[in-house]
DNA sequence: CTAAATGCAAACTATTTGCAACGAT
DNA sequence: ATCGTTGCAAATAGTTTGCATTTAG
């Protein structure tokens, strides 16, 4: 691993949120003038390739970077926010119902947040805000 | 709904793939030659919008369009092929574990496909293949 | 000394937008 | 006559690529 790639990972492990690229890369930038995004993409790519790191794709939305340690997510309908949380139990019953071998697995559960809830406004299907 | 919107969701309805708009538009395109793409992206939105399809955002990969019909996806790490399935019992395991009510949820199942378990080869984390 | 990582700019892909023309109430 | 829908072209956002240069083992 290199520096930028060490630094990177520890953006994300230390961060509570679900960073985009260009939040990690300003994040970065502070220490690191020099850096560009295409080297932070880069970077991201390798370390999800080594599965340090996952990507949570996201509709109408950049794609976000997050810990692997296991956790699912809770996704506003209306203003999009990630919040972690951790059902259990979930993967037996899922190796119940499914013969082959399941090398992981991705949950959103749908909701809308303290905040939306008060605040009335559209939903939107699908699972994220349209900008 | 559009003849546009109607023909679109027939689309989708009909097909078994998890088609992206670009092939949505190639097949509409063999009865509608004049249709340009930007229309059926409105109209996918629209549809989406309405709750009448759903859209599924997957890594290195454009958007798929699905029908609404509750299903969860198995999803091959090698080459990225989506399969329909249905996970039982999911839904009431979740409301059990979350005070918040529960608007939706997408579940997506990594494994290798029969075709990709036979081949070898490197596997994609986050559950998409790089083209 | 060599291979890999970086900076930079340009390319690319998927998707959206603005606007004028069109079509259906 | 009006308002939403379409076609078209251009714009945008996010991400990737090519290449010359630098860096590290």
């Amino acid at each position: 691993m290199t520096n930028y790639a060490k630094m990177i990972l520890g953006i994300i492990n230390r961060s509570d949120e679900h960073m985009t690229a260009e939040q990690i890369f300003q994040t970065l930038r502070k220490t690191e003038p020099k850096v560009v995004l295409a080297t932070v993409y880069n970077n991201l790519n390798l370390l999800c390739r080594e599965g340090r790191i996952r990507k949570v794709s996201l509709e109408a939305s950049p794609d976000r970077y997050d810990r692997i340690v296991k956790h699912d997510h809770l996704v506003c309908r209306k203003c999009g926010k990630l919040t972690d949380i951790r059902f259990t139990d979930l993967c037996d019953s899922l190796k119940g119902q499914l013969e082959e071998e399941i090398l992981g697995y991705d949950l959103r559960v749908f909701y809308l947040c303290p905040t939306c809830r008060k605040q009335g406004g559209e939903e939107c299907r699908g699972g994220l805000k349209v900008k």
